[in-house]
DNA sequence: AGCACGCCGACT
DNA sequence: GTCGGCGTGCTC
């Protein structure tokens, strides 16, 4: 028996089929989609390897002497010919290797790198300090500790009390055999816990019932229903602010699909998967629903795959890799929060999930039904012009309001001789709230209120050695930090550049926000939430808990409080730092700024009471902030589309980006040079290339990047003459080169 | 990507 | 002689 299979990289010049020998004993154990271990060219490990084909020996004529397979991985098979054919289209159209796409497809938890077997976690390791803070801080001061992982790994446990060994691997990029060093050296020490608490099984969750629907729900309801009847691929844009009921559309419409006896995928940002979001699936359908959820663990995750696979259950909630679950006989998908740039892959394969979503429909002949208070303009661009069906929800059920906007305008303040953070007007309604027992939330936009080191005597900002960006600052523990490569320095007293001691922090992080309302209002109690706070499994729940039950006057956070969090007693919202957001110049800054802005407001006045949302700005007539405060998205994307449509961005054409990048500057100038020249003669105008440019952040890593990007319509002879450009530049691609490339990116700087 | 092979200059 | 730097080419 001979198989075919594909070899588990991501270089491109692999991305090809090889043919291997099975050997008699190994093949019962054959199957398409099962990975095997083989020996790969000269390499000392062996490879991980995906069968695409089983060929019979006498069907096969050989060119080379086969090697043997050295042995079967897989218990169970997860992929078939149809979710070949899948990754197939997606390592195509997002220009990545056909393993790459397969990975989406196999279970959560499955490890394709070394040659791991198997992994049974029933109980996970955890990591604690054994010593106190104080020696730390001591002994980084005396030099005892040195290593920045070593120093990461410490200050982060000081400030997180339960934190899992695979949350510091992934979370903070710090490898098993250095936690062991730091184990040996004896700050820390590793112990086993109870296998995490099930989000089901936690859930006390009362059976729920169909509401009866308002009309404009009914509505949307009835036409959805005639779609999944129907049993043909179609698109709905459910267009919806937000409490205006869009997810009893949802429960209503997947119940049509399972009276059908076919099944459905539920997406959602996978920061809004929280608790309440589950509940209301799971008190609907109860043991019909599988949560896939990155928060849950790999043990938890991998049995919930089974479940899917094995057809125990007809309804798989979770974010955006669950769209790839194995489930059979779907009706209907659900994108909720459409608009969501959580739907695009960072990393490779690059994908658009409403894309691959898309291709899974038709391939089903199922619905696919997308939910938005704030739709991406390429999306609602398509809703307009009929090729998605375009329903409306224009009100809140019951007597819901929605809140009261202001801008306020901070030059004004600054006349007034106001230099604080708060505007005048924040700071008193602030006040009000707090002698009214009501609570308020100040959400800051992070880029801009993130903390610097600065020199106040040559004016110098502390940089990254490694990286073109500044280091923030955490001054609880007195270290910059490089979000980029995880660089770390400790203790600074003297300028590099002047060596001045007249140091001082810049900026404003949630810190120094929550100092400033201490110092107005001494005796407000405060909470933050941002990204030090809440790297643990369950911190971000907790902290909101806490928030509400202790009735805590003020929660600083930073994005991530604006997601589907339900707080009645919440009638302030503050947006600061909205000019950031407003000045940035990708094409997608101004959707991005609408949906963010307008998310955050729709915190205030959740219950009975009625909400008020400030917004301080030096730009009050800013055309997003008014259809923001006007609450009129079709005004905005009109504007929005004229833009687009003027400068021949998305949906007007498709951009394909190429991030290419090297330690040797050199080499990177001349190959991006090399490319550009490549890409551009004869391309018979099948694109317009853009000259080579740096991106905003030139340097990361040490690496150098170099940006080209082509604006064109893609179709299968553009995505032809593409390829055939790359395969000519990776003739003369020198080895230090990187090249990533990203098909409608949702930044180009 | 790795890794070996092979061609050429430098140095005990 | 032989060690090593790096350009080239292959991986079933």
């Amino acid at each position: 028996m001979i198989v075919k299979v594909l070899i588990n990289t991501s270089v491109s010049k692999l991305n090809k089929v090889y043919d291997y020998n099975v050997p008699k004993h190994l093949e019962n154990n054959i199957e398409l989609g099962k990975r095997v271990e083989v020996s790969f060219g000269n390499k000392k490990d062996t490879e991980e390897a995906i069968i695409v084909k089983i060929v019979k020996d006498e069907e096969y004529i050989s060119k080379y002497k086969l090697k043997d397979i050295i042995d079967v991985i897989d218990e169970v098979s997860y992929i078939d010919e149809n979710r070949l054919k899948l990754a197939k289209n997606i390592s195509y159209l997002y220009f990545c290797n056909v393993y790459d796409a397969l990975k989406l497809m196999l279970p959560p938890g499955t490890r394709t790198k070394g040659s791991n077997k198997k992994i049974d976690i029933k109980k996970e390791t955890a990591v604690r300090l054994i010593v106190s803070p104080d020696k730390i801080m001591q002994d980084i001061e005396d030099n005892i500790i040195s290593s920045a992982k070593h120093i990461r790994l410490l200050t982060f446990l000081m400030y997180n009390d339960l934190v899992l060994l695979s949350d510091i691997i992934e979370g903070l990029n710090i490898s098993r055999a250095v936690i062991k060093t730091v184990e040996k050296k004896g700050y820390i020490q590793l112990y086993k816990i109870e296998k995490e608490v099930d989000l089901l099984e936690e859930l006390n969750v009362e059976k729920s019932y169909p509401k009866i629907p308002t009309k404009e729900q009914k509505y949307a309801i009835d036409k959805i229903n005639t779609k999944i009847y129907d049993e043909k691929y179609s698109e709905c844009l459910l267009f919806g602010v937000t409490g205006s009921g869009k997810t009893e559309v949802y429960l209503q419409v997947i119940e049509t699909v399972l009276k059908q006896g076919r099944k459905v995928i539920v997406l959602v940002p996978e920061i809004s998967l929280t608790y309440q979001t589950v509940e209301r699936f799971v008190s609907r359908f109860g043991n019909n629903v599988a949560i896939l959820h990155s928060k849950m663990t790999i043990a938890k995750r991998k049995e919930e795959y089974k479940r899917i696979k094995d057809g125990k259950v007809d309804i798989v909630v979770g974010a955006r890799s669950a769209i790839f679950a194995p489930i059979k006989n779907l009706g209907l998908v659900i994108i909720d929060e459409e608009h969501d740039s959580s739907y695009y892959s960072g990393s490779t394969p690059k994908y658009s999930t409403k894309e691959v979503a898309r291709y899974i429909c038709k391939d089903n002949n199922a619905v696919l039904l997308l939910g938005s208070a704030t739709p991406e303009i390429s999306c609602f661009y398509k809703a307009k012009n009929g090729n998605i069906d375009l329903l409306e929800l224009k009100n809140r059920p019951g007597n819901a309001v929605l809140p009261k906007i202001e801008i306020v305008d901070i030059k004004e303040d600054r006349i007034l001789g106001n230099t604080s953070i708060f505007p005048l007007r924040l700071k008193e309604e602030i006040l009000n709230n707090i002698k009214n027992h009501e609570q308020t939330m100040i959400f800051l936009n992070r880029r801009g209120y993130t903390s610097y080191l600065t020199c106040k005597d040559c004016g110098k900002i502390f940089k990254c050695p490694n990286c073109d960006v500044a280091m923030t600052y955490h001054k609880k523990s007195n270290l910059l930090l490089c979000h980029y490569c995880s660089h770390v320095e400790k203790n600074i007293t003297t300028c590099y550049n002047c060596s001045s001691t007249n140091i001082t922090s810049g900026s404003i992080g949630t810190q120094k926000i929550e100092e400033e309302l201490k110092e107005i209002y001494p005796n407000i109690s405060t909470i933050r939430m941002d990204a030090d706070t809440t790297v643990t499994r369950n911190s971000h729940q907790e902290i909101l808990d806490k928030f509400k039950n202790e009735n805590i006057d003020v929660l600083i956070g930073t994005q991530m409080i604006s997601k589907g969090h339900d707080i009645p007693n919440v009638t302030l919202v503050g947006i600061l730092g909205v000019d950031n957001m407003l000045a940035m110049s990708d094409y997608t800054a101004s959707e991005k700024a609408y949906s963010n802005i307008s998310q955050v407001a729709g915190r205030a006045g959740r219950g009975l009471l009625k909400g008020r949302v400030i917004i301080p700005t030096s730009d009050p007539n800013n055309y997003i902030l008014k259809a923001i405060v006007s609450n009129d998205y079709e005004n905005f994307y009109n504007k929005e589309i004229e833009y687009r449509n003027t400068f021949n961005y998305p949906p007007f054409s498709d951009i394909v980006l190429f991030e290419l990048s090297s330690k040797d500057f050199k080499i990177l100038k001349a190959q991006a040079d090399m490319f550009y020249n490549i890409l551009n003669n004869d391309n018979n105008g099948m694109y317009k290339v853009f000259t080579p440019r740096f991106p905003f952040i030139r340097r990361i890593n040490n690496k150098y990047r170099i940006n080209i990007l082509i604006k064109t319509k893609l179709n299968k002879d553009v995505y032809n003459e593409i390829y055939k450009k790359i395969n000519m530049f990776n003739k003369n691609k020198k080895k230090e080169l990187n090249m990533s490339i990203t098909k409608n990116p949702t930044s180009i700087s």
